[in-house]
RNA sequence: CGGUGAUUAGCGCAGCUUGGUAGCGCACUUGGUUUGGGUCCAAGGGGUCGCAAGUUCGAAUCUUGCAUCACCGACCA
């Protein structure tokens, strides 16, 4: 795929334009890799094509080489489907909703469970016809509340997913492994700095689950590893293992303190001067309630210790928390507490209390006193918070012991790249997907679900490479491989003769290349190919024609050195790829 | 969805406080100049000032409503 820049689109801004919050968005519009056409919603340019293709190439033959079937699926999707799975009223307005000429219910994409079951339940009607791992790489849609970092948190974004289809859970985990494999093999190959990571199966449900991460400091996720074992996971999912010390002794008595004005932990702690691990923060939350339930809302109360974070994935997996996680409204405080938020606390409080583990083994706490203004000291669980529960509430923080049972814990940003599930039954159960098994009865399939966010895959890239010139591509996706920089070609036929055969020889080679033959300043040249990073670049100039030499510089190491021209096409081709 | 802010040429911005019919840099066109790191000079083209209504002799500027975009939060395979 050579090219002549001349006849390419290049689209460079010299000007970062304000929209672009991350480096990754920046470069990206800078390098004319993408447009913004509404919010969370891009035009790949040429150069961003590019890319996205090289990533799609590595994707697929990883997929391919694991004994997954490529298919392609529709972006639109009938309602019906959903209806079938239940996920028409289970997602909210995330599910982009729409209706056809004849009013009939369509969603735009978001994934596509319902559709391979439709697809799988079918073709496919026994036993031997399975396992079976089928993929796609296509656009999906997710009307995302809040699309930001361009191309990285889209509303629209292409994805590579795939399906498995088993009779036993034994196979199922046989699949799962090799698509772990396939992908730190794909993320390998990318060039990428990845850790895969236990992780919470969220919506989609299932049992077993892993996201793979490449290590970025603008990452939205938090990853936690263990200092002395490869114990990987996120955030959401981390265990706090319990304290081993027992909780000391009450050696206080209750008693009130005026605290105007100090609602938050923050200034709670400095107005009392009192660390902020030993205060308790109250957190009022929506019990589960039936379906059928009236009267007002019932509340919980989640204890942490002041210094920690609620962990709303294992809050809301709590029994009796409503999921999702819904915070009680001020009115809502108002009227179980008396108090408002920055003022309450367990004791004497009417509603089930639920204390996180490190926050139980506290003794003569702080807290609020469920009337404005006022908090109480001394506080002491059993004697003066009775009808308690302990569970796991809060985020692990860096430095607890690792769930694992070995070092402690470090954490870190990632992005996540991919996902991998064990399904289980339930799109199969829901969509009655079965087959005949030896036996000749129907049985219902078992899934598992993969899935790879390509063009997120791109931005990701660039947070990892890049410096302050612009893109450092890993070798495997540049936009191109090789830049050929003529300087004055205009003005010097030697120069001009040189380049065109380059061009000619290195494309007969097979490498890709891009001849900048534009009439522009070399300045100007330098500063395009920078920007786009691309990883080799040949400048051909009068002085060093001279000696029948050209200059090699490499984008990552700056590395810079003279080549004759005999030999650069050999040269060029053991260093590419 | 809540909070905050923005919207003036393709991009980045000034002008708004104090109303008088729009400007700068980059980019683009033409001519010259320069030529191994985003040259310099000159001349040009390009704007319903987000949309709508109101106030006014007169609105980019003041008022109201709406839309879009961004950030923080919530949310999230």
């Amino acid at each position: 795929m050579c090219m002549r820049s001349s006849q390419y689109l290049l689209s460079t801004l010299r000007e970062t334009p304000a929209e672009a919050e991350i480096i990754s968005h920046q470069l990206m519009m800078r390098a004319g890799m993408i447009r913004r056409e509404a919010s969370g919603m891009y035009t790949y340019l040429p150069t961003g094509v590019r890319v996205l293709r090289k990533v799609e190439a590595i994707v697929r033959e990883e997929m391919n080489k694991a004994g997954a079937i490529e298919v392609l699926m529709p972006m639109v999707q009938p309602a019906e489907l959903w209806q079938e799975s239940g996920r028409w009223e289970k997602m909210d307005a995330e599910l982009l909703r729409f209706k056809d000429r004849h009013q009939r219910d369509f969603v735009l994409g978001p994934t596509h469970e319902e559709v391979i079951t439709d697809l799988v339940r079918k073709e496919i009607s026994s036993y031997k016809q399975l396992p079976l791992n089928l993929y796609q790489i296509q656009t999906k849609f997710r009307d995302e509340r809040r699309p930001r970092f361009g191309v990285m948190r889209a509303r629209e974004f292409l994805m590579k997913d795939a399906y498995s289809f088993h009779l036993s859970q034994e196979c199922l985990e046989k699949t799962y492994q090799a698509m772990y494999t396939a992908y730190c093999n794909i993320f390998t190959r990318l060039g990428l700095e990845f850790r895969p990571v236990q992780a919470d199966t969220g919506a989609i449900g299932g049992a077993v689950s892993h996201e793979f991460h490449v290590l970025a400091s603008s990452g939205e996720d938090a990853i936690v590893f263990s200092d002395a074992s490869d114990y990987a996971a996120n955030i959401e999912k981390a265990e706090a293992l319990a304290p081993t010390t027992p909780r000391p002794a009450a050696t206080q008595a209750v008693a009130e303190v005026a605290t105007p004005n100090a609602g938050s932990i923050a200034e709670v702690s400095a107005l009392l001067n009192v660390a902020a691990s030993q205060i308790v923060k109250t957190l009022l939350v929506h019990a589960a309630v039936a379906d059928d339930h009236t009267g007002p809302q019932p509340l919980v109360a989640l204890l942490l210790r002041g210094d920690h974070e609620l962990n709303e994935v294992k809050a809301e997996k709590t029994a009796g928390v409503k999921s999702p996680l819904t915070f009680a409204s001020d009115a809502e405080i108002k009227a179980v507490t008396g108090a408002s938020a920055g003022s309450i606390g367990p004791v004497g409080l009417a509603c089930r209390v639920i204390v996180d583990r490190s926050a139980a083994v506290l003794a003569d706490f702080i807290c609020g006193a469920n009337k404005d203004g006022v908090h109480l000291t001394g506080v002491n669980f059993d004697r003066d918070v009775t009808n308690y529960e302990v569970a796991d509430l809060r985020n692990v923080v860096e430095g607890d012991p690792s769930p694992c049972g070995k070092g402690s814990l470090v954490i870190k940003r990632g992005i996540e790249v991919g996902h991998i599930f064990q399904l289980g039954e339930r799109y199969a159960a829901a969509m009655k997907a079965g087959v005949l098994n030896e036996e000749g009865k129907h049985q219902i399939m078992t899934m598992g679900c993969y899935g790879v966010g390509v063009s997120r895959i791109v931005a990701a890239a660039i947070e990892q490479n890049h410096d302050e010139f612009g893109i450092t591509w890993p070798e495997a996706i540049a936009p191109f491989q090789v830049a050929l920089v003529p300087m004055n070609m205009h003005k010097s036929v030697r120069i001009q003769e040189t380049a065109e055969q380059l061009y000619r020889d290195l494309q007969a080679a097979g490498i890709d290349v891009m001849f900048d033959d534009r009439k522009e300043r070399p300045g100007v040249m330098f500063a395009d190919w920078e920007l786009l990073g691309v990883p080799h670049q040949i400048v051909i100039g009068e002085r060093n024609l001279d000696n029948q030499q050209v200059e090699y510089k490499n984008r990552r190491s700056g590395e810079k050195e003279l080549l004759d021209i005999a030999g650069l096409v050999d040269w060029l081709k053991s260093r590419v790829k």
